[in-house]
DNA sequence: ATGAAAGCGCTAACAT
DNA sequence: ATGTTAGCGCTTTCAT
């Protein structure tokens, strides 16, 4: 309909006060008797205005615009993206992504300053490129992170990993499982490094299985799991469940058990991490350690926004509880297993 | 180490020249001299200056930001927006992403106006809303889409759905498939329709087993795969081979089919469609038709960019042509089925 | 080839 | 409570 967006001025013009006065009104800012405000709303919404977010920063104002910096290529991080984007306009802010390739060693400092052009703070997620923040440091601009980030300067949101991954194994534990594999993820992250470090304290602790063939390497994807399992199955005692660091592997895992002419949860137990929307759509379906996505969304925009806003952030690091999700892939183990546990040490196969 | 971004006024000031001839160097533009110009980039490199999109666009230049507008969703669309984020630098244009979820309702026009303060022009790729790009219509500004929106008035970019199914079905039928299950997408997508119609023609064409009962529903999801080729797998004579509509459908139809105690492609050849990223992770690798994912990309931003200069789009619809990619899944029917062939009809079971 | 002036749409800072 | 002024960083247009 409208040939152009009317701007400010136009508001203005239409209800016959200054600019400021539409611009106090429309930003919901005091200065402004209620009387006009309302009237000033009205004709911004008749003419359908959309405030300049361009003008607005480079004006030195706020943009309400967030920023994201992040890694598309695993459903984890696109959820968390979908969840930002939603907490974010529930504090009417919009949310504009930089996507950034894993391919990508571009210098970070440029966009940050382009971004930086645009949006009022920056809420970064690169699970796959720890180092990549330090780099940001010296940054004008509020910035928060998520899952990753151990050295750098700014606020981060996290899963406790370390006691997600407890939980993994205490479930396995109460189900009847002694031997237990683990299908480690990309150790240059300390997501990954904090899940290992749970399953090894859990183990001694609990008195498991500890033999060192039960601890194997994946990549967090969905292949490195399927090889893991596969190096598990074809062990002369091959494990009873499996925990694989997070859901990808899991996924990965679940068909090389099934090549192995095993079933899951029947013959193998398996459990994931994250609780990606694929965990719940497998079969069968997945049992696994949540990460509560929603609230770390949430809190990244919340810490974020606050931020902007020139408070301090509550906290350098806000860690999440994750929480177990039973489904269908762990279950007891098979019952000759079970029988067998009194006189494992003479087992041979 | 720069305290604050240098401007193309402190540039303009350093090199002893105007404002505009600094911007005219940094800007590759004619009207100035090839010495002050290499003086001019020099001392901007130096300086570290960043051009301001914002106040370019502003000020009624171009930002060189391209704009996208899509659902991060599935696997399918994060590979195209990294595509074109990519052809896109490639072009120097830098890319933000406009995430939508897919409960998101909220009328398109504003989330223009936004992104048209800051960007040059907006690829949209919604798979799963093709009545949305009606009302982006009256934009002003440049506008591609990628697999959808045949109803929209602007250049879309798309694979030859239509193509890619023949080339599946050619694929099962020369190695010996006759009974070919068919794994349909969302109804609603004109991609999923021609991926039908192919199947149904081809079926036809080819003289293979027209049982209304090999046609099942599916959602382009993985568990929309799952439920349909349970029902393939309990038909009295179940086919030898499934067509799934795309690579997704196909990873849920797999786990179905080993549920049911079959093997892929022993028992079953299965096919998707698309070649995202996971058809080449699952085991057996999946056999699929590729979409030319980089190629979309390249396109569609190579027609936006044609537009921004404000020359006309080469054309109205770009069809791509997709590819066979035989992988593992795919392989030729089980002998006794293959012997059955001539007597077929008196087969039950 | 170069520069000066004007303005994009908006908001801080300082009026009144 | 409201308005005026100045300016964000840039590019257009119109000089020279």
């Amino acid at each position: 309909m409208k040939k152009t967006n009317p701007t400010l001025a136009e508001i203005a013009r239409v209800a016959g006060v200054s600019m400021m006065t539409a611009s106090r009104a429309v930003n919901n800012q005091p200065g402004v008797s209620d009387e006009k405000r309302a009237e000033i709303l009205r004709i911004a919404d008749d003419l359908g205005y959309v405030a300049n977010r361009a003008a607005q920063r480079l004006s030195g104002g706020r943009s309400h615009v967030i920023g994201v910096i992040a890694q598309l290529h695993t459903l984890f991080t696109s959820e968390l993206v979908l969840g930002i984007g939603s907490a974010g306009r529930a504090a009417n802010y919009e949310m504009l992504v930089y996507s950034l390739s894993d391919a990508d060693n571009r210098p970070p400092g440029p966009i940050l300053d382009l971004l930086s052009q645009i949006v009022d703070g920056v809420i970064v997620i690169l699970p796959f490129q720890s180092d990549y923040l330090a780099s940001l440091s010296n940054a004008k601009l509020p910035i928060v992170t998520i899952d990753e980030g151990n050295d750098a300067p700014f606020p981060k949101i996290m899963t406790d990993n370390y006691q997600g991954a407890r939980l993994a194994i205490e479930h396995l534990a109460a189900l009847g499982h002694r031997r237990i594999g683990f299908i480690a993820g990309n150790e240059g992250l300390a997501s990954a490094r904090d899940r290992a470090r749970a399953f090894h304290d859990m183990r001694a602790q609990l008195g498991l299985d500890a033999d060192p063939e039960l601890v194997v390497h994946g990549n967090f994807m969905q292949q490195g799991g399927f090889l893991a399992a596969q190096r598990l199955m074809r062990l002369a005692e091959p494990p009873t469940a499996i925990f694989a660091a997070n859901d990808m592997s899991a996924v990965g895992a679940m068909a090389a058990i099934r090549e192995s002419k095993r079933s899951v949860p029947q013959d193998i137990s398996l459990i994931g991490f994250d609780d990606v929307s694929v965990a719940n759509h497998v079969h069968p379906a997945l049992t696994t350690i949540r990460q509560p996505l929603t609230q770390m969304s949430r809190a990244a925009v919340n810490t974020l926004l606050a931020m902007i806003s020139g408070i301090a952030p509550p906290a350098e690091r806000i860690l999440l509880s994750p929480e177990l999700v039973a489904r269908e892939s762990t279950a007891a183990p098979p019952l000759e297993k079970l029988s067998q546990k009194p006189g494992r040490k003479g087992m041979t196969r």
